[in-house]
DNA sequence: CTGAAAGCGCTAACAG
DNA sequence: CTGTTAGCGCTTTCAG
């Protein structure tokens, strides 16, 4: 089927030279000129495309960088792989996508795959905790965390949203509202953003209002549902990601919760149908694309200088799903 | 950094076997109940775990499959790539995602770098025409087209929604209202749906409603403004992705369209914001991540069978974007 | 500056 | 059934 591509073997004979002087020329080692153009000539002439395969088995590596979202379906994901791509493209790197659906076990079993492939460089969206990380992170491949860290290995760089000013900044709007009782509605590995919205609300806090879903839709509608339900008397929802917001307006139209007139909610992740929706969904946006495209960088650069991960800003961005406290 | 993994080498002598004979066990050759015991314990006892480089070297060709798709932040995309990815998984093989942005330069570039890292089976919704696909096809690599076909290139399998049925189920649907002037606003690549649509609105057919946007949300809020503003006379509009259906929903607004009232509205794809849109959005559904799934499992499977493609039905749902026409 | 040669880890003949 | 051997295509010493 295949007719045999081109080798550098071809090249080497093609230009009157050794395989060693073509490898050199092609990855912009010393030359002399004239033999230089010799080899680049016959090259083109022979439209050679120089093997990955053979250069990654001699380099024990190959390049490439690994990629592990939990949910590619998830418009988060999807622009943070955007920004990844991105930036694998300008460097010429291809990128192994994986799923881990926020499941450590899932996780460790896609990383398993990327270092079999001998993908030493992996951008992922943590799923496991610090102990799951451990041997993994022993193995010796450049880590770089997106979107979240994983608790107690700062030693691993990691690009992030500021998500406790953007919690904050969430809190402070609804508080200046007059809103006293404000619900937490969220997902896996949010450790940060809740312990910035237990420390936001300060006094106002209620453990009974901070609720957690596990990664599908379903669960997200379950654990809005049940928090409505349950406790009636919550005026405002601070939901921690799209997903969840999604539910939330969902889960609030099925219980004749009015937003914003019985219900403020503001979502974590500006996505383009918040917009759309009715009434338009107050955010805090995170920049999603960058965050990916960032983590790509870092760990491309890796090994030239040690990073020290990345904080990026959010912000709220005021739309129509909060009002003043309802006063009963 | 890395502290040398275990070879094949290493277990053979573990094992007092030949690599020959660790290689048979391992991928399921004959070998001697006792031998193969032998064998996997000391895989075990080292932790072995194959070498994807080697292997690919010699069988000069990378295992996985490459995924071209347009943009991994569409949401029908990000199902396909879902879909690809639980099948390529349940197969234990690695997917490389590459964006195209549905330019067939870009595209052509990318497939250049699959084919250097060796990846000789790909997913790809297609950009370019028949002609640009020529040169690739021709390099031997399995092939599979999915979402839409490459026209005149039937010999290449592909995995695509009914979108003639879909169309024409829509096209009846609003004309089953009384509507009589229905426009299309189409993205890239919709040959196929473009047919459909003459086809299906027969009689009523004026060009001048057929608009085609480029592959931005910028380019389809244009299109859809600029179609509803120099034919006012419209009164239903069939969006041909998700993108465009928010394109129109936004553009609709904007110039104080009231949907259904003034203009029905049908979206090709449905999403979840579609429920959460005011009004909520009749669609005509895709399976989008059945079609990633399906077109994978085909290249994976290629090479046993020929296949012949696939044709997965869409189904109209509808909500509340689609009323009687209006009547001045 | 350049070429010859030695593998990287694995699989596939080919003998035994 | 099993071991030996010859590379896959490339990079990288090491001499010349």
């Amino acid at each position: 089927m295949n007719v045999r591509r081109t080798t550098i073997k071809d090249v080497a004979e093609a230009a009157g030279v050794g395989v060693a002087t073509v490898s050199r020329v092609l990855s912009g080692g010393s030359a002399s000129p004239e033999t230089r153009e010799r080899v680049l000539n016959a090259a083109t002439q022979l439209d050679y495309r120089p093997s990955a395969l053979g250069r990654n088995l001699r380099q024990r590596r190959s390049g490439g960088i690994g990629l592990l979202v939990p949910d590619i379906t998830d418009s988060f994901y999807g622009r943070l792989a955007d920004g990844v791509l991105a930036c694998a493209r300008s460097a010429g790197e291809p990128v192994v996508l994986g799923t881990t659906g926020d499941d450590a076990e899932r996780e460790a079993e896609q990383i398993g795959m990327l270092l079999e492939q001998g993908v030493e460089r992996v951008v992922a969206v943590p799923a496991g905790n610090a102990e799951i990380w451990e041997p993994t992170l022993r193995t010796g491949l450049t880590m770089v965390f997106a979107h979240r860290p994983v608790t107690a290995r700062d030693d691993v760089p990691a690009v992030l949203a500021d998500d406790r000013a953007g919690v904050r900044t969430a809190v402070d709007y609804l508080t200046g509202l007059g809103h006293r009782r404000i619900a937490y509605l969220g997902g896996p590995g949010q450790g940060q953003r809740v312990a910035a919205f237990r420390q936001s609300v300060g006094a106002l806090l209620d453990e009974e209002l901070i609720v957690f879903a596990r990664g599908s839709r379903d669960s997200a509608y379950a654990a809005a549902a049940g928090l409505f339900q349950h406790r009636p008397d919550l005026t405002a929802v601070l939901a921690g990601g799209n997903q969840l917001g999604e539910a939330a307006v969902l889960a609030a139209r099925e219980l004749d919760l009015r937003v914003p007139k019985d219900l403020s909610l503001v979502m974590f992740d500006d996505v383009p149908w918040a917009e759309l929706c009715s009434p338009p969904l107050t955010v805090i946006a995170q920049p999603a694309q960058d965050i990916g495209y960032r983590a790509a960088e870092l760990v491309l650069r890796a090994g030239a200088r040690r990073p020290r991960g990345v904080l990026l800003p959010t912000e709220l961005i005021v739309r129509g799903s909060c009002g003043p406290r309802r006063t009963p």
